[in-house]
DNA sequence: TATATGATTGCCT
DNA sequence: GGCAATCATATAG
């Protein structure tokens, strides 16, 4: 269970959302208990992309330097740093930022399998299900007690870091548009474990 | 400054 | 299936 390293997400975004699959999320949490989660669902954000949070800004061809301001300004970041952000003022969502620093991309966390620390997920959710843990980006962020104190934090060391420890065959990998948004629906950059029960029961826009 | 919307979820009818 | 929660950010005026 050691980190994936910062290289693994200093590639296209797309490559490491499909290669996330697989892949664990772990929370080694203050409480000593180590939180563990088979990744089964992802969504890749690139600069170039009108869903992303940094379609809206631009670049001086001169110097590279972003034009503008918000949160979308945390996608530039180094590959493996957090992008946490709050949706429709209730939830976190956990992304990890791809690509070289400089340049805009993320992988959105979607849905996990539990495998270790279910008493902890179950507390921190208030449900009993192990299904309903970490079937949905909102739900993950909650069950492995991550909020915006993790924003711009490395993903590449612990306590929470993504470990290698498997990964999933292009037979078993699906593809679709993404979940909720309303333009770039055209790009199929969900990707997910087919048959897989502890991906998100969302279904894509188009 | 004011209003609309969103990478979601859970509770309501 | 409808819709409220609740706030950061975008966009309009």
């Amino acid at each position: 269970m050691e980190p994936l390293p910062a290289s693994f997400f200093n590639r296209p975004t797309v490559s490491v959302a499909r290669d996330l699959l697989g892949a664990r999320l772990v929370h080694e949490a203050p409480t000593g208990t180590r939180l563990v989660g088979r990744i089964v669902e992802t969504e890749a954000y690139t600069e170039d992309d009108p869903a992303c949070h940094a379609s809206h800004l631009s670049r001086d061809p001169e110097t590279g330097e972003v034009v503008g301001q918000g949160r979308g300004q945390d996608l530039f970041a180094a590959p493996g740093t957090a992008y946490v952000y709050l949706i429709y003022g209730v939830h976190w969502l956990l992304n990890v930022v791809t690509e070289p620093e400089g340049t805009a991309g993320a992988v959105l966390v979607r849905a996990v399998e539990p495998e270790e620390g279910l008493q902890d997920m179950r507390a921190e959710r208030g449900v009993d299900r192990r299904v309903d843990l970490t079937n949905g980006p909102g739900k993950l962020a909650e069950a492995f007690g991550i909020d915006g104190e993790f924003h711009q934090t490395r993903l590449t060391a612990r306590p929470l870091f993504f470990a290698d420890e498997d990964s999933v065959d292009d037979e078993q990998v699906a593809r679709s548009s993404r979940i909720g948004i309303s333009k770039g629906v055209e790009r199929s950059w969900r990707w997910y474990v087919a048959a897989n029960r502890f991906v998100s029961p969302a279904s894509p826009s188009g």
